[in-house]
DNA sequence: CTTCATTGTGCAACTTGTTGCATAATGAAG
DNA sequence: CTTCATTATGCAACAAGTTGCACAATGAAG
């Protein structure tokens, strides 16, 4: 139930169309919940359909024509009412983990541990893009209070970045010398 | 696509019936991979019709009547190859960065704050039960692989549930003092 | 002015995960 | 021996998310 509202927060930021709203999910708020562009257009349909959102009159009702939504109060209402209310945090899901627990009964690979390293990789990319965000949001400044709930937000996915960073570098080292032995050589990369 | 791969390993650290498997599913897999009773009986059905796993003799086929399952070498073959395939990371998708995303443009409420605060104490609880599980296998000794791999997926489990608590710590704090001014006052807890 | 790539919108089918309920065996209480 | 709670298995309907494709407008190349 969170994808409606996540589209809700976006337009609430900035009217847009399907199409918009799909690349500004690819950036900012994607990082956390991303879409496709097929979900979005979906839920577009049924939060108009809902009378939460409405499109803004265009030329050209046709289909294939760019068609942009804006939120109408009852829109905003709900955000306000799903932001305020409870709801249980939900177990990481991260196919990874499972896969590594899995070499516990088949047996390590080197499948995996290309696999872990590869991921690393992509998380520190991901880590760097992130920081380079923050730097960019130091510099502007930050006075309202959207901009400092940004700051955590970004802040959150810099921290969760660092985890899995440091994690897959305990998990490479840990299966790369069974032994948790005291060899003080340095690491192999 | 990890349900069935989660399922084969459980199954390969021990035959089981179905309910067997979603206990141990409310323990260890299942803090990175929950699921409920009905899919995995619903998992069950489909491996053992691809003939991944199979039911051992039992006495009456009836239903209500408890049915244990095994792997067989084909199912093993199949964990092995998923194993070692590739897989893109996916994104946290959790609603609570979501929610706290949203204030951005509804406002920070009461709601969330304490709704901050309740997740933080759920995720160091879980956090306090992973440590008691990593002294306890500590005591054990762990000599083989599956051991150290474990280990390495619990030591994931820790790391994950220290981000939580110590992200909620920040974003707590800096929802309650708007101006992140230099105030030397302790915490209000 | 037709062909073709690009941008944008959308349907339909499928897979995955959740919820609610039905059924069967078992053993204990009345 | 009937009633009832418990344990265990499972169906069916739904909700959420993914994938593949179709269709419409637009503008540039031939």
């Amino acid at each position: 139930m969170s994808l409606p509202h996540a589209i809700l927060t976006a337009l609430l930021e900035k009217p847009s169309s399907g199409l918009e709203l799909t690349r500004r999910f690819d950036r900012s708020i994607g990082y956390f919940w991303s879409a496709t562009h097929q979900q979005i257009y979906r839920e577009l349909g049924k939060l108009e359909k809902a009378g939460l959102i409405r499109a803004l009159p265009a030329d050209s009702p046709t289909r294939g024509q760019r068609k942009e939504y804006e939120v109408l109060p009852s829109g905003r209402a709900e955000l306000e009412r799903w932001v305020e209310g409870r709801d249980e945090p939900r177990d990481p899901r991260d196919p990874l983990l499972l896969r590594l627990r899995a070499t516990g009964v088949v047996g390590v690979g080197d499948g995996l541990i290309s696999e872990l390293r590869r991921h690393r990789e992509l998380h520190a990319a991901r880590l760097a893009e992130y920081r380079e965000f923050q730097q960019r949001d130091a510099a502007r400044g930050h006075g309202t209070e959207r901009d400092r709930v940004h700051g955590l937000v970004l802040q959150g996915g810099i921290d969760l970045e660092l985890f899995w960073v440091n994690w897959l570098d305990k998990a490479i080292d840990g299966l790369d010398r069974p032994e948790p032995a005291e060899q003080a050589c340095g690491p192999t990369t």
